[in-house]
DNA sequence: CTACCATTAGTATCAGGTATTAATATTAGA
DNA sequence: TCTAATATTAATACCTGATACTAATGGTAG
């Protein structure tokens, strides 16, 4: 593990690229890496703009904060805004950059699925649900700037087995569709 | 906001809520809340083996840090452990707590679609690639100490579409499988 | 009236910094 | 070769949000 005599240039890029892969470094971490002083760290730090531990942490913590709500632990994913337990409901999802593909800012398929499965859920009144067979069609492309208002509605049940559809849409124009059949696990398993 | 004469009991409970909802909560934001002492806020902080500000604003980037990994903006859920190019692909993927129900330790279905779309995407030699239709099964629950296996096999191209399927198996058992339709947007759009 | 507890005060110490000034290496250019 | 610019290190004062500890005060229940 030898990093002597990095030129300035090389030991910043380098830097730059350590800190991302782990914003958890310190600068004494960072300057027994790269064997110059601590002094030498926080003036490429300075350099480069890069802030201190405590402030790199919080922007992770806060970063992250939301994401997590939007498709982390939470049970839901987009905003309940309606719901008749065992016959409908509709949720809003408002994409944010994390969930769109970079180049061409198309919101990745499984948020909108994810939204869909979720409040397919959500509108089955019974403790605990399971996707058992989904059957989904995309339609059209959707942006980072659209919003999703999906709907879902019972269509059938059967025993422990419940159809529910859901149908995205953006601008009041069909973008996903998709059939939900959920099981019950309260008694079973 | 006056919310003098509080308690002790009744002050820690409060205290443990607000530092739930906002764990960046400063000692002495919250002596301002509750009307007494710093050193009070730290001896109920003392009490209830509530860490310090720093430490918890640490938990929260640290467990946030992996979740956003698995399914945040990376471009691929799991583990890429082997891919050919237009042809096939395999990816590994380990579910942590919080890609489950709590109460039943089934993994939610769109962690396990997340990662099978994602191994069609990165399967497809194109620079973006869009999910068209997706028909998917899922055969039986997945559990937290499971590991996903998924297989994607490129079946056929027709111009800029392509059909690719994903089979996940679990134990050697097959527990999900889907038809995804690509569209490469390289020329279109 | 006293024993106990809750609360507050004060001090020393810490990590991981910022900000600043100054002293040395090292290297490149004329 | 000498000089000027650049890179690096050192030293010091200060900051925040704490920990850890000791000690003083205030109320209240028995």
């Amino acid at each position: 593990m030898a990093r002597l005599n990095l030129p300035k240039k090389a030991r910043q890029r380098e830097l730059m690229e350590r800190l991302k892969a782990d914003p958890f470094l310190t600068d004494e971490e960072l300057s027994d890496i790269f064997h110059v002083s601590i002094q030498t760290i926080r003036l490429d730090r300075l350099e480069l703009g890069i802030p201190e531990l405590r402030e790199r942490i919080k922007n992770v913590a806060e970063g992250n904060y939301e994401k997590i709500r939007a498709i982390g632990g939470q049970e839901i994913v987009g905003e309940l805004i309606e719901i008749e337990l065992g016959k409908s409901g509709i949720s809003i999802l408002t994409p944010t950059e994390d969930m769109v593909f970079e180049k061409t800012k198309i919101v990745r398929g499984h948020y909108i699925y994810a939204q869909a499965e979720s409040l397919a859920i959500a509108v089955i009144d019974a403790k605990v649900a399971l996707i058992g067979v989904a059957n989904i069609k995309y339609k059209t492309p959707i942006y980072l700037t659209d919003k999703l208002v999906a709907k879902a509605e019972v269509v059938r049940q059967r025993g422990n087995k419940y159809f529910v559809w859901v149908k995205t849409k953006v601008n009041h124009q069909e973008a996903f569709r998709g059939k939900f059949i959920l099981v019950s696990m309260d008694d079973e398993q």
